[in-house]
DNA sequence: GCTTGACCTAGAGTGCACTCTAACACTTAG
DNA sequence: CTAAGTGTTAGAGTGCACTCTAGGTCAAGC
């Protein structure tokens, strides 16, 4: 597979996939004689699960950083859990960050609610339409 | 209060308040007889709600257009709630995004013990450790 | 034979959100 | 009176993660 076909298939672009091999997130391709990269699929499948890390937040360097434990082998299997062990507890303290903050955009917007109720009554009141009644909708009218 | 104070008040660095107002996020602040900024406490919640904003992943330009909204006025109350209920949508999204990842780490983690569990049992064949019986320790010996 | 398109390299540029520097002004405690 | 501390400005610098450019090579189809 040449690196445009890889592109395609993890989404990623011919320019990142050139980076993160200079950066040492993936190891150096074998080149066709042409000097053009030739990938198999297990470079897809090492792509797809950094795409997981980066969901995870982890920054570049950490990322490096596993690729480096993982190409020097299985004597490294403890260091890398420890590190994919402590991005879940990231994970879980992200998403509880994230939840945090559904409150008070929830208390906003029933602020923001009532100050749009008010504001139509004032205007109701200024031109006194008070005594027209309201139109109910109910259902739709296409 | 100046400006140390309320960085101290809000975890912001005192940098970072007189950015804020450079790019619009704050208003100018008042200044007393010398030439430096007064606030008053009003400025510490609004920074209190912009750091919520900001860990919903709320970017500075959004934050911007935000606060400029606000200066606007209480007509633009409907295109605030708008930006937060649209925010909720995201937070959602991230939320969502996050847990994705979980079983993905789980998977991997479990791998990595099946790993060492493996690479464990190898070493004690090898040094044929097979018939010395494992120590059992229970409780915690100081 | 020639054009097209995919590939190559080294290195420069981008956008974000700060973060810091230099050089100076003012206030307050000892 | 002076030193420490806090404030001021314009503008430069930082770190991250790409993203793009210039100038080239190479293979395949017409």
């Amino acid at each position: 597979m040449k690196i445009g076909n890889l592109a395609r298939l993890t989404g990623l672009s011919v320019h990142t996939i050139r980076y993160y091999e200079k950066i040492g997130l993936l190891p150096d391709a074998s080149r066709d004689a042409g000097g053009r990269r030739q990938y198999g699929m297990e470079i897809a499948s090492w792509l797809t699960f950094l795409k997981h890390l980066k969901a995870t937040g982890m920054g570049i360097s950490d990322m490096v950083r596993y690729a480096q434990l993982r190409a020097e082998g299985p004597h490294t299997a403890t260091a890398r859990r420890e590190m994919l062990e402590a991005r879940q507890q990231t994970v879980l303290r992200q998403i509880e960050d994230l939840q945090a903050t559904l409150p008070v955009l929830d208390q906003k917007i029933n602020f923001y609610r009532d100050m749009e109720k008010a504001h139509v009554m004032e205007a109701e009141h200024a031109t006194d339409t008070s005594k027209i009644p309201r139109i109910r909708q109910s259902g739709k009218r296409p």
